[in-house]
DNA sequence: CTTAAAGTTTGCAGATATCAAATGCCGCAG
DNA sequence: CTGCGGCATTTGATATCTGCAAACTTTAAG
């Protein structure tokens, strides 16, 4: 090798600070793994284009870590990714300070409430709270499983609108606004007028952008010193959530619930 | 090295399968963190007996591949996490076909009901269901943020008792029964016993065997084919749970509700 | 019984983790 | 302002590990 690259074998990732190889390729075997939702020892190589042979030796050490698991030949992600989100749920201060109260907008709202949580510039669901009258949705299944992308629901908009302008500008660099709807924000200019509105008020609308017949309303949930650390929102079919009730009053009730839980997050201090 | 060990630098493990070492450094960087509640590269490397360059780059590495965070100088477990979490109990039809039973089962006992499943002779709380006299415990922090053993819980009892022997045999050998209370079966004679009743009669009873003052009664779920994928329960304070409502009338509920959930299991196909 | 596909093991050569040490980067004390 | 000490980052060199190819075993199918 010519020594012209950094001692790595770095050839996709242009040089950026070194890294081990072999995590990135079990990262990669866990993700394919996630993808097919299990698969056999075949599958797999044929997926990541590694032989069977170095595709068999990682599988042995990420059964042997506790990260998957066999059964009848299928490889599954293990029931140790339940106990570690729990643990990562468990440390999170909003998630601490804040599902109590998401329950409680859950229960006066009747509807699905929300607590979402922020990294790398994609929202993560913290909790998840369902109202009496708020029927059982799918919806859900696919935000919750991996971290979604912020221009599209209310959390996320809220969060985004206050965010850093620096990181703003950052985060929206690197996504595209995928169309989920007709009515989802693509243009990046109108995101950020919408932004600009989202800060003046306090709270951000989602108007079936997300999913169609779905309105959301969400509020931002800030530090002591003005940091976003999340948000909360309830979502409910647009038969429901109209006029009045979605411009008004359902607001001042999220917005209610995100400001006791910025008071928990001040008072109680949540470390061990 | 005189080439007697396995190609591998297996000093540790007894010439086990080949594994990929540097996965196996990264699980315990992951441990580390979780162990710790998040650390600094310093904090981190003393305790892996590592030189801080080289943990530096498995640190780089797993940000990248978004399993850590870092925060002002702080690596956290990410959310990623979580929503792995959540994939995971979405794919287990143990738990689509019973959260809903537990819901309910919570919501008629007014205490608190957990969906159990089982993988490598350890118990993962799958989904737990408040009633409204359960108070808020910290109890089960401990239990849901890692796979806890089966001799100590009603749930992981009922389990135990419906494992094939061999299999049974070989979860027991490799593991102590921790001591937790002054009621915890501790003599593996005195378990298979025990074992042995709970199989006859359907269900198990854990009488301040994990936690003192707590009561739980478990019942197996089983499938079609009469193997176990896991158990529910409920778990009350000694107060609220005695005489005929521990021995007859709960044990009779949790049966119902696994037996519900076996008839769902057995209905309705999961796969997608 | 034959064949094919999947899984497992192993030797080898080249790629790559790991260390030591140099460098850069704070914040703190004087 | 300066120098010190701890922490984070980068780098070059080398012993070690990874990943392939290919043999071998097992399982499923015809």
């Amino acid at each position: 090798m010519t020594a012209g690259s950094p001692g790595n074998g770095a050839e996709n990732e242009r040089d950026g600070p070194r890294q081990i190889k072999s995590v990135r390729t079990a990262a990669t075997v866990i993700d394919v793994i996630k993808q097919h939702q299990g698969g056999s020892l075949a599958e797999i190589s044929r997926e990541l284009e590694l032989t069977k042979g170095t595709v068999h030796t990682y599988l042995q050490t990420l059964v042997e870590c506790g990260f998957v698991t066999r059964e009848d030949g299928e490889y599954r992600l293990s029931f140790q990714f339940i106990a570690l989100g729990e643990h990562v749920r468990n440390e999170t201060d909003l998630y601490m300070a804040g599902h109590n109260e998401v329950d409680e907008l859950a229960e006066r709202t009747g509807e699905y409430a929300h607590l979402i949580g922020e990294e790398r510039g994609r929202e993560t669901v913290l909790y998840e709270s369902r109202g009496e009258f708020a029927v059982a949705m799918d919806y859900h299944l696919r935000m919750r499983e991996t971290p979604q992308h912020l221009h599209d629901t209310a959390a996320g908009k809220a969060i985004l609108a206050h965010v850093p302008v620096d990181r703003r500008d950052e985060i929206l660099a690197n996504q595209e606004f995928e169309r989920q709807t007709a009515n989802t924000i693509t243009d990046a200019a109108e995101l950020r007028e919408t932004l600009a509105d989202i800060r003046e008020r306090g709270y951000a609308l989602n108007d079936e952008e997300e999913i169609r017949g779905m309105r959301a309303v969400g509020a931002p949930v800030l530090d002591p010193d003005e940091t976003v650390v999340g948000a909360v929102s309830v979502t409910a079919p647009t038969s429901r959530l109209k006029d009045e009730r979605f411009r008004t009053e359902m607001p001042e009730r999220v917005m209610e619930t995100a400001n006791l839980i910025e008071v928990n997050l001040e008072t109680a201090r949540f470390d061990s």
